[in-house]
This record gives C-alpha cells, structure tokens and sequence, in this order.
DNA sequence: TCTATCTATGAAAACGGTTTCATGATTTCG
DNA sequence: CGAAATCATGAAACCGTTTTCATAGATAGA
C-alpha cells in the first residue's frame, strides 16, 4: 500500500503539501495540486483511515443500538439511518442489546475506546443512571425511547398519546372489555407511557379494565400465538385486544383464525408501528412515523458532531396516524 | 482522556510494560503487573483504538453487505452475524447497496482504506470483474450469492435445487401451467441458477411454459401485488406461481384474496426463504437455512482474518426444506 | 565456573496521516 | 516606496499505541 511519503516522493514534494490537496485546503498552486493528483492516481493511492482517526480524533463513524435488527420498526429505522448517513459521509455500527442489559453496556464501552464519533439509542435496556456516565466519552443521543432524566437530544413521540388513540379507537367501536398487551422492560418510557394512555382512554370512558387483561413479555409472532391462548381460556373474555406491535397483533391473528374465530366480531386486534403485514393481514394499527424519526435522529446527530455541541436536551416530537383496517 | 502515558507516570513504569500487561504479554512480574492494573483502574483507563488500528494494522471490523436491511431474509442474516461477530470481538459495519451498482462500489472503498478488517457479500451488484480488484485490500467472502470466478470462501445453497424442488412440488400437485417470477439481476448467480431449476423440473416433465408466465422485477409485498394483477390478466392463466421471496408471494396472496380468489384451488402460491409471514398466512414454501449460513461465513471469515489465510475458493454447501403449507 | 538461555524491563522506532510553526515570495495598501 | 497582509511551501511535532532492539540479571547446563 503507497502512503502520503510515496506521493509526496513521486510528486516531488512534501507529505504536508499532499495532506493539503486530500483535504483541499486552500493555498496550493493549480500545477503542484496537478502534481500530486497525478502521483495520486499513478500510486492508486488511498489515505489510511486508521491513521487519520487517529490524528484528527474523530472516526466518521456511528453506532446505532437496537435490541434486534429483525424486528421490523427497528430495521426500517436502520435502513433509513444508515442511507442518511452514508449520504453525509458517516458509516454505521450496528449494536444489538438482544434486550440485554449486559449486552448494552459490553457496547457502550465501544464509545470509551473512541471507535465511535456518536451513539443512537433506538432503545434502553438500563437505567439511565447507568448509561449517563458514557455521556463523557461522545455525544449520546435518544430515537424513539426517551427518557425524562437524559439530558440528551431525543426524537419521540408521546406514546401516552399512542395508547390512549388505539384503546379510544376500540371503545369508539363499542368495546368496553378492552385487554392490553405488550413487552415488559422497566427502563422503558415507551411501555410505561402507553399503557399510561390505556388506561386514560378507559377511565375517561369509565371503564375498570380487569387486571388479567394485562397480558405483559409479548414481543413476537409466538408471544402473540400465546396471548391469545391466554386470552381463549379467560373466564371473562375482553372483546377487543390493543397490543404493542403489528407482530405481536400478527401472532393474536394467526392463532385466533385457526382456532376459527372471527376477527373482529369474536375479538377486535388493534396492532402498532403499521408495518407491512398490517396491510397484508388488515391489522387496523398505530402508525409510527420511523422514517421521519430516523431522519431526524441522524440528521441531529451528524449536526452535534460536526459543530461539536453540547449535549444537552432538545426534544422533537413528532405524530401518530391511526390507520383503521378490517381488525377492528 | 488518560494515555498510556499517564498510566505509564503513575505506575512508575514505561510504557512497554503497560503494553504488555494490555496484552497479556508474558515477562511481566506480577506485582508490576499489579501496579499498572491499578494505574489503570485509577485513571480509568481504556486503550484509544484508533491509535491501536493503526499501529496493528487492523480494525477488528467486518463490513456486511445487503442490499436493503428491511428484507427480512437479509435482516436474519445480520442479527446472526453481527451476535457471533460481537461474542468473537468483531464489530460489524452494515453496507446497504440499494441494489445498485454504485452503491455497492462506494462501499467497497472502505476496504481499500483499512477501515474493515473484511468483507462479507450476501448479494452482489456489479460484474465479478468489478470486484475482483478489491480482493487485494483484504479478504472476501460470499454468503448467499456466488459466483464462478470469484476465488473466494462462499457459502451458498444450489439456487438450481432450490429452483427445482419448488416447482417440482407444485407439478406433483397436479399443476402444469406455473408461472415463475423473481427479481431481476444480471450479476446474480442466485436469480439465473434458480431459474435454471424451475425450466429443468418442466423439462423432465415434458411442459413448455408460456412466455408470459414468466415475470420479472419482483422484490417486494407490492411488486407481488402488481405480479397478481398481470396473472389475472392473461388470457392463458397459470394455475400455480413459484415466487423468489415470501414478501412477493405474500402480496400476490394478499390480493388473490382481495379478489376473491380461492387459494390454492384458483391459483396455488409457493414462496422462498421460509419467513415469518410464510407461517402466518400458511404459505408453502422453500426454507433456507439463514442462521447456519450465516454463522458458517462469519466462523470462516474471522478465521481467515485471524490466520491471515489466503484467500482462495472453498465452498460450503448447505440445503434446502420444503415447508408444506396451505397455499398448495 | 563459565557460557548459553531465559526472564524482565525500557528506550526508541514505527504506524500514516494532520497540524503547527517558520520562512520566503508575492501582493496590497497607505 | 516601505510596511503589512496574503500566498505557498516544507520541517518537525503530534496523535497513542505496539513492536523491535538493547541490556542486564537470573537460571540452567556442561
């Protein structure tokens, strides 16, 4: 591999007036930049990023944290947020917590060593007090998770507002034995807001919901097969069912049918995120905006580094879209 | 941020020997070993990796290829890779082609300036010949996709058999005119192999399909859609359609239904890949084994980078499933 | 007891760039 | 016309590690 000395040597010139051509600093005559492209060119030379990493303190690179790529909304977030940054130059780290605290902080020490210029979290398996000590070591921002203690940029949207549009919607339809499903993570702001708007939704309504139809620790297909099994032996049956993800709404679906039950007269599914197969299987849901949140998010992020900001809270908040289907 | 220097100061020692004890090193004596530890643990110390790359010449990065991470086949692929690159202490970059060319060539640049220790391609974009060059920077590999000339570690699945054993399935079934549709990629061994398979199963059967039959540029939910709208146009209709991915065969399922089609008796569906979707809506379909594959590229490709193996041709061969379901 | 080998450590070079500082040539301005 | 500002270039320092080389003491083998 040529280096900068190689160029400067073939150029006949010096490695710092090379340095001044690759980064098209100004105050270099048109006839030495010809020069040096030339040796450039000759050498195929390409300037080793370690090296420049290492000079200039930064790595033009950006780690994303999800819990697993496989879960649609957090793919389509990464797809959006790995083009974006692309386009401006960045590269992206993808940093699978598997939902585990462990696994979270095993990756938060990746910004100790410098390997990253910035952090997105897309979710949050520990306290914040827990994470707020990498905070040091770059800047750290939040997309869709939030957090009312992180003093850090967040892109969000109020998922007390999330729950409460779903389970309004379902009583709107008539429904008043309501069931509520969905993960389970203590740190989470998203569960615990949602469920937040549930139960707003009902006690507007004046509905006391019955605590066993709270259904928690659904994440997938399978999760929502077993729900719904749950839900087949209850005594007191809900009638409709809001859940935290199209998957988990998806699995409900699956099992309901073959049990040969009708969707919605027997149970009405209200899913959340609108992924495709909401469309596919007539999943009325709760859309999330993730390619605007992405965008946002990356967009932040690149800004701070760049500028080198301050950390500090600035939230954005963007909005759901109810989308009703055959479901409900 | 503290340097080794700093330790070095306050352990009372040079720097070589805090080297050493960083890398377990033998020749150290325990107790200087000590000394530095707590140095260490003091400053709270972490090696800058920047500087490490640089000096080690590698990154301890693996870039992985995809065209878009959304695709749930693709989506499997990296969860898998990127937990076993993390237990190994390998850090995966995600490259998104976007099924583009140069797409796929500006990320290849990355190899040339040492940013990625290695590269894994799961699809390919450009003629061999095009990448071929890259193989210089560092070592390749292919998982999935493959290729002739390519002189690489490939893991794969004959694409023939796969072709083959779909549409061998749906003629047992009594079906003699089956539609093919697929994605359309030149460069891809995958796309023409498998096709290869669907016209050798006709063969040996003694059927001619219909030129028509034959249906291109399918890649997504909505792409199958559009495939059902051209079925149902033709004027001699097949009875059964092999599709390239669940994700076409769900939209070409999705709208059968929207039509009031019965399937599989009006038109009978198999899929490829075997996804989640495949289970929910009773999708037959040909199961590619992701995580074996995966896991057997990202085995093989940290341990060429850690051998420094050269890189030559070896191919590992793994099989199909045919999942039976309700859509033939 | 004398040499060869092993153990333990540090000084200095190396990795390949970018940035600072110094210097001289050229242009601008009063 | 002389001083100040601007332009163009290179030498050397620097980023923070790891590795090579040198050295000296300890141990083993003859």
């Amino acid at each position: 591999m040529a280096t900068i000395q190689d160029v400067a040597k073939l150029a006949g010139l010096s490695r710092t007036t090379v340095s001044r051509v690759i980064n098209r600093h100004p105050y270099v005559t048109d006839e030495k930049k010809r020069l040096v492209m030339n040796a450039m060119e000759e050498l195929n030379y390409v300037p080793n990023s370690s090296a420049r990493r290492l000079r200039k303190q930064q790595t033009e690179t950006i780690a994303v944290y999800v819990p697993r790529i496989t879960n649609p909304f957090f793919s389509q977030m990464v797809e959006v947020m790995g083009n974006y940054a692309s386009e401006r130059g960045y590269q992206l780290i993808l940093c699978q917590t598997s939902y585990s605290r462990n696994q979270e902080i095993n990756y938060l020490e990746l910004l100790k060593t410098k390997q990253v210029d910035g952090l997105i979290l897309t979710s949050i398996e520990n306290e914040w007090s827990n994470i707020e000590p990498y905070m040091n070591y770059g800047p750290i921002m939040l997309c869709n998770e939030y957090n009312d203690r992180a003093q850090v940029p967040t892109v969000y949207l109020d998922q007390i507002e999330g729950g409460y549009i779903g389970t309004r919607h379902l009583i709107e339809q008539g429904h008043t034995r309501i069931a509520y499903c969905s993960g389970d993570n203590h740190a989470s702001r998203v569960a615990s807001d949602r469920y937040k708007g549930y139960k707003k939704a009902l006690e507007e309504a004046g509905i006391v919901p019955s605590e066993e139809w709270i259904l928690t620790n659904a994440y997938s297909i399978n999760d929502g097969k077993r729900v719904f099994s749950d839900i087949a032996k209850m005594n007191e049956r809900p009638t409709a069912v809001f859940t935290g993800s199209d998957e988990v709404a998806a699995g409900i679906w699956k099992e309901a049918l073959n049990q040969k039950w009708n969707i919605p007269n027997d149970l009405a599914i209200i899913g959340f995120d609108d992924q495709p197969v909401a469309d596919l299987i007539g999943l009325t849901t709760i859309r999330q905006p993730i390619e605007k949140m992405a965008q946002q998010a990356m967009g932040q992020m690149i800004d701070i580094i760049q500028h080198k900001l301050p950390s500090k809270k600035k939230e954005i908040k963007l909005d759901f879209e109810l989308i009703k289907r055959r479901s409900t």
